[in-house]
DNA sequence: TGGAATACGAAAACTGTTTTCAATATCGAA
DNA sequence: TTCGATATTGAAAACAGTTTTCGTATTCCA
């Protein structure tokens, strides 16, 4: 199985657990426990996907309307550093963010018809990468693999993407 | 063999190819053939590597200092719309441009600790990549990797570090 | 060669992100 | 508890890379 399927629903003992795992994070910087910071990480905890800055501001604007872009980019920066959460970019420009799902770490797959972002993870692709590497006395830190293109089922494709037409149009 | 060497030399005959290419694409346009747009790629297309902004900009300068930012800009969107140039992020926020060197495609390793940029490409990587998708029901159109690390060899990877050094204090 | 179409360059605008700064909140020590 | 050093906040300004605007200049074909 090579597909990583992203639960629908959050789990909210593992929310719980990041959200104690960043606490503890906090504490042992010697930074300071604040209802912003507290706001905002257990808002973006509780979101499937790749969240954009303005995406996740929106959510927590919803809980606390005070709470401003400046203090939403430095949690997130928090919650990188806290290792908690992964930046990522998928070339539009906007560095998104996402929670370790179940893997590690896992590869994605960009609709650029309907926008869906899929995620995989196969061991002989990441084994390969070592191998290349080896032989071009290179270590490897980390990397990045994006595939862009289309879902063959265009129905479904089709069907998100008008979802997602009707629901920019609300926004 | 997996690691593509960039010749050091300029094939000059290639160049005056990809010029050639560049003024039919414009031809092809409707669009006009200028002394800036001229000067612009040909100097592009007599670098190696992969090409900010600002340092094709300095080097176009020192043919016409008159040229502005502008200019490269378009030239640079041109010469990708026309499929002689790609666009890469190695994500340090700038935008590198490379002509398409002996193989078609390629991807990169980038060392962290020296900038070294190597190019690789393997046919086996590729292949497991369309599996994957084929797997998955989505259809490839272009796809990134990049390995982030660093070089084995220390010594020759600090030797590039400090002649960097050197290079950007110089300029 | 005239002139419509295109391109140029400087500067302004834009976008996403970071920083500044004055006001406010946190939290350990007293 | 209260105090006060230290960290945090939010609005606005600054920033960086890129794109657009706009008045002037150039191209190129009828
Ligand atoms: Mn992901
Ligand atoms: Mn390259
Ligand atoms: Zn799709
Ligand atoms: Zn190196």
């Amino acid at each position: 199985m090579v597909t990583l399927n992203r639960t629908r629903e959050v789990n909210e003992t593992l929310v719980k657990e990041k959200e104690a795992a960043f606490a503890e994070f906090i504490q042992r910087k010697g930074l300071k426990t604040t209802r912003q910071r507290n706001t905002i990480i257990s808002t973006f905890f509780r979101l499937r996907g790749h969240i954009s800055v303005e995406e996740l501001l929106n959510e927590v604007k919803k809980v606390n309307p005070r709470i401003g872009y400046a203090t939403v980019y430095r949690t997130l920066h928090l919650l990188v550093e806290s290792g908690l959460v992964e930046e990522r970019r998928f070339g539009d420009g906007l560095a998104r963010y996402e929670g370790h799902s179940d893997v590690e770490h896992h590869d994605h797959m960009i609709c650029l018809e309907c926008g869906e972002i899929s995620e995989f993870y196969n061991p002989r692709l990441e084994a390969l990468q070592e191998k290349l590497a080896e032989e071009n006395n290179f270590e490897i830190f980390r990397h990045r693999l994006e595939l862009y293109g289309a879902c063959k089922d265009k129905t479904a494709c089709q069907a998100r993407k008008g979802k997602k037409a009707a629901k920019s149009q609300g926004a």
